[in-house]
RNA sequence: GGAGAGAUGGCUGAGCGGCCGAAAGCGACGGUCUUGAAAACCGUUGACCAUUCACGUGGUCCGUGGGUUCGAAUCCCACUCUCUCCGCCA
């Protein structure tokens, strides 16, 4: 969500930063007509509302003294009406308001590229050099079956499509991968780790932004009684909604959270893409980082961040390539982003491992996050930071199109091979 | 799943239906004292919203949502969560 103040802005400015992100101006326009009227009611309620205050107040001293104040309850009783109506009309625009609001994607940084789409994004920098083969280079939905390490047929029986089944040194390549991501950020880059519930409530949904905008998105749990649950579709839920409500002390900050979840994404408006292979699936695995910063400092944060999910690349020694995603390509709730590619020999091209998002105060506002400077003073918000560090079976999938070697089989990279029980090579005859 | 107890400010914890936004303690912050620190003493210290150039003023908030009342932290109903005991269980 984004500060009311900005919203009610007479410059125009904010409404040329929203449209940058995709949203109309019709929005904005009505947000500003609700907010003249609620604020213009609010002065009325309570105005009144002060009267019947004072009112009662003399009642009790009336009732006090042992006299008679019917006249005065009288009086109060009848403007008990008009305060009610008043009252519940502007709850509706209340409610109307924070319908709007809660649809306003973040404003995003003077440094994030302008334009409508992926063709916007600004390449940073490149990692690595894409190595040459000698032979023609498969892809992992060919290497992942024929190793006999990843069934894809079987895991469309038990659950559909988009699932997949791990067989020997595939899940163990896997889990390998999930423990030295998680090593290296708790143990290098100053992480703490976090095992969260992989199910959370809508209002932690709410929080970071996947409600109430993107819920078909999202697995919903519907329980016959109570309230809806869901399937995280990332650990950055869990993380970012931790410490929702509650006011940190400065000196806590930079929190910094990794956890390793599996994530969870019904993904409507995907059909027909990347539909062979493990890149999009229903159920994935993360290691996932998420800060908690101060707002002055966010933004070194987020090259910190990237930075770390970078490192795990490079341990792996894979080719990579930063953008920075443009206004119409970012998240709903970031101010800047930076996506990691991964060059993938199979495809030849370079494909998303890592999103890193700045969200600024934006998560903040909605999880109420905040802090109590040093020294006293009002509470303020924090700002928060995700990125995957990094997708775990696109990490593989990458392993397999980089470390393919011409009999079939693979190398496993030697970052990696203290993770996998000392295996060097999965074999080609599986 | 069954029985009982509870939910109040950063924390602990009082609170006859009417100067209660809330005692007290702790913590934090400022000051006095000190070479410095500690101790002691004095003072300040909730959030949100609206309004005002500003000092300030007003409104809302005592788990959440309803209700009773001129007036609710205090009474009633429902829900959520926590704790204790019993049952079941990886």
């Amino acid at each position: 969500m984004l500060a009311r103040t900005l919203l009610r802005d007479e410059t125009g400015r904010t409404g040329q930063l929203l449209q940058s992100r995709g949203l109309e101006a019709g929005p904005l326009e009505a947000w500003q007509r609700l907010d003249a009227e609620r604020r213009a009611g609010l002065v009325e309620v309570e105005d009144l509302k002060r009267k019947r205050n004072e009112a009662s107040r003399e009642i009790g001293l009336i009732k006090r003294d042992g006299g008679d104040a019917s006249a005065q309850i009288a009086a109060v009783s009848q403007s008990k009406a008009q305060v009610e109506a008043l009252q519940s009309r502007l709850t509706e625009v209340e409610t109307e308001l924070r319908d709007l609001e809660l649809d306003f994607p973040n404003l995003a940084h003077e440094t994030v590229p302008v334009g409508p789409g992926e063709a916007d994004n600004r390449l940073e920098r490149q990692v690595g050099e894409p190595r040459e083969f000698d032979f023609e280079p498969q892809a992992h939905w060919d290497l992942g079956p024929a190793l006999g390490i990843l069934d894809f047929e079987r895991g469309a029986k038990l659950s559909g499509a988009r699932f997949t089944v791990y067989f020997g040194a595939g899940a163990r390549l896997e889990r390998a991968l999930i423990n030295f991501m998680l090593d290296l950020h708790t143990t290098d880059h100053g992480y703490t780790e976090v095992l969260p519930p992989f199910i959370v409530k809508r209002d932690a949904m709410m929080g970071t932004g996947q409600l109430p905008k993107f819920e078909d998105d999202a697995f919903k749990i519907d329980r016959v009684e109570g309230e809806d649950l869901f399937l995280i579709p990332t650990a950055e839920v869990p993380l970012t909604n931790l410490h929702s409500g509650e006011i940190l002390d400065e000196s806590q900050l930079p929190l910094r959270y990794t956890a390793y979840t599996p994530c969870f994404r019904a993904e409507a408006g995907s059909y027909g893409k990347d539909v062979r292979g493990l890149f999009r699936q229903h159920q994935f695995n993360k290691v996932e980082l998420v800060q908690l910063a101060h707002p002055e400092r966010s933004f070194e944060a987020l090259e910190e961040l990237t930075g770390q999910a970078e490192k795990v690349l490079q341990l792996l020694e894979l080719p990579y390539q930063v953008m920075a995603l443009s206004t119409g390509d970012m998240g709903f709730g970031a101010a800047k982003t930076y996506d990691l590619e991964v060059w993938l020999p199979g495809q030849q091209r370079y494909r998303e491992i890592s999103s890193c998002s700045n969200c600024t105060d934006f998560q903040a506002r909605r999880a109420n996050l905040r802090f109590r400077p040093t020294g006293g003073g009002k509470a303020r918000l924090v700002h928060s930071l995700n990125g995957s560090g990094l997708a775990v079976g696109r990490t593989l999938i990458a392993i397999l199109e980089n470390y393919q070697q011409a009999d079939g089989s693979i190398v496993v990279p030697e970052a990696l091979r203290p993770y996998a029980g000392g295996l060097e090579r999965i074999p080609a005859s599986g």
